[in-house]
DNA sequence: GTGATTGCAAAGCGTTTGCACCGTA
DNA sequence: TACGGTGCAAACGCTTTGCAATCAC
């Protein structure tokens, strides 16, 4: 099934209802492989539903992201940028020239989790990695 | 010598003025354990400056963003927080209840970027992490 | 039919800019 | 004295809210 159409199915069991603009939306956020802040989400989904509000796509972001659809990026530019969210528990990979993401599942941070938490007396419950890079094509482009 | 007045001593080799608006932030910043945000800043640098503008609290935290004296913070609340910056390379540790933050150099990431540029086609140049917890007092305040 | 959802317009908020005045060097 | 720095007010852009019309169920 695409992954659309699992996020689509997702929303109707949520109880919520299946309409034109939220269909756009998510339509643009599934397929785009790099975190689009709600006014790129916009210009996007507007070719699709011309008709289509800005404010709903505010609307729209919130509840994906209520059910863990799409997850938050905090880019160097800012911190409203929607991506795609992953299934498991992985890291990000972003480049830097074209914004392309992608996940990753590294080795564990455990080793140096514990050791932080030895050294300090905080008692750590989460953490955050990014990792900031060109991406191939653009590693080219530069070459 | 107090950080302070390192700070005041960077502003002024640096080629510019030491004003007592200056002088008011930078003893806010340099005192605080936690990232604190421009409006943060405005209130309490007020108290030994009650004349400050809160244009100014802006114009001299970027002004001290670079001269790498503070460093921003993307904390899950917002992303303009700003925080003294470490002198070497260290990652973040911060209390999600109070804000209190501590620097940590913990083990080397190395080993973890060089597997997912190995697993990637990215070229990384650089990561962000933070590892979000509880300090000691928060612990024993909830326990 | 009913209530969730939408789009518009307006309000709200944090941040930036223009400008005349002030104060450091 | 000269010019960097300041504070006010206004502009700005992004996000949220109020509300009547609309549409999925």
């Amino acid at each position: 099934m695409r992954q659309s159409e699992r996020w689509l199915h997702r929303i109707k069991e949520s109880g919520y209802r299946l309409t034109a603009p939220r269909r756009a939306v998510v339509e643009v956020v599934t397929a785009s492989a790099c975190a689009l802040n709600p006014n790129e989400v916009f210009k996007l989904a507007r070719r699709s539903h011309p008709a289509l509000g800005l404010v709903t796509v505010y609307r729209t972001l919130e509840r994906l992201e209520q059910l863990d659809l799409v997850q938050r990026v905090h880019l160097p530019e800012g911190c409203h940028a929607y991506l795609s969210a992953s299934d498991g528990h992985e890291h990000l990979l972003i480049c830097q020239e074209c914004g392309l993401t992608e996940y990753f599942s590294g080795d564990d941070l455990d080793p140096l989790i514990t050791a932080a938490e030895r050294k300090s007396d905080y008692s750590i419950s989460g953490h955050w990695l990014q990792l900031l890079g060109h991406c191939s094509v653009c590693q080219s482009a530069t070459a």
